[in-house]
DNA sequence: CTTGACTCCGTAGTATGGTACGGTCTTTAT
DNA sequence: ATAAAGACCGTACCATACTACGGAGTCAAG
C-alpha cells in the first residue's frame, strides 16, 4: 500500500503508461525507487503531478514551460527572491491567457445571442472582439 | 491600398510567410485573390485572422479546434441552431480552461507569498491547488 | 534597365509530444 | 504450477505544426 505501479498511475491518471516513462525521461517526473525486480513503485502524489501537467498542456504550456512550473518550490539550492521573480513571470502569463480566453468566452457569446436572432451579425464577431490587440 | 502582400501580411502579424501559405493550403484562411502574375493580395482583414489564430493556438488549441471556431458565422448553410450549439460547447472548453489558470495562478500566488516568508511551504502548493480534480 | 528584395511552387526536413513494437522477465489469480 | 496480465527496455514510428530549400519568375528603387 501507499505504492502504485506504472499501469495504476497510468489509470488513475488518465494517460498511457508509456507517457510516464516519456515524462520521467524528459525529467518532468522524478525518477520513483524501484523494487528488486526492477518495477517502478509511485507515491500517489505521482498521480496528482501527472494529471498537473495533462492539464498545464491542455492550457497551451509546452513541457518545457511546465517542467519549469513544478520546480517552483522552495529548496536550498534556489534563493527564495529567484522563485518569486519566476513565479511571477508565470503568473503574468497565465493573466494574458486569461484575458484573451475571456475575450473569446464573450465574442461567442455575442454569435450565439446573435443566434437568438437579437443582432444581425453582419462580420465576424469572433475576429472583432479580438482586432486591436497586441500578443 | 487595402491589399497586402503576402510579406506584409506576414511582418503584421508577427508570423513568416511560410506559415501564411502553410495555413492556407490547411484551410484556416480563405484563398486570397491573385494578381496576373501569380501574387497573392490580401485584405487587411488577413492579419486579423491570422493573428486571432496566433493566439488561439497559445491557448492550447488545435489547428483542427481553431478551423472549428472560425467556421462559426451564420450563413446560409449552416443553422443557427448548429451554430449555437457548436459556439456553447466552445464557451463551455473555454470557461474550463479558465477555471483552472485560475487556480493555476492562486497556487503561484500562495507561492510567491510563501517566498515573502509570510508562510513556511511543506509541500507544494501548485501541486495541491489543483488537487481533487476532475478534467 | 539593372539589381536586390520579394514572390511563386513543390518537396523535404525539424521539433514536440507522444505511441507502438517486440522480446524478456515478474506478478498474480486460478 | 501455470498461464494471463502487466512490467521492463530500447528503438522506431506517428501526428501536429511548422521551417527551410532551391530554382524561377516579379516588382520597384535608383
Amino acid at each position: 500500500m501507499g505504492s502504485l505501479t506504472i499501469g495504476k498511475v497510468a489509470g488513475l491518471a488518465g494517460v498511457g503508461v508509456e507517457t510516464i516513462r516519456f515524462y520521467e525521461r524528459e525529467g518532468l517526473i522524478p525518477k520513483p525507487p524501484r523494487k528488486e525486480s526492477g518495477y517502478r513503485q509511485y507515491p500517489e502524489e505521482a498521480v496528482v503531478r501527472i494529471r498537473f501537467i495533462k492539464r498545464a498542456k491542455d492550457l497551451g504550456f509546452s513541457l518545457k514551460e511546465i517542467r519549469e512550473i513544478l520546480s517552483l518550490r522552495i529548496s536550498s539550492e534556489v534563493t527564495c527572491e529567484d522563485i518569486r521573480v519566476r513565479a511571477e513571470a508565470k503568473i503574468s502569463d497565465i493573466e494574458k491567457k486569461i484575458g484573451t480566453l475571456t475575450k473569446m468566452k464573450r465574442a461567442l457569446t455575442k454569435l450565439t445571442s446573435a443566434c437568438m436572432g437579437e443582432v444581425p451579425v453582419s462580420r465576424c464577431p469572433i475576429l472583432e472582439a479580438l482586432e486591436g490587440e497586441e500578443s
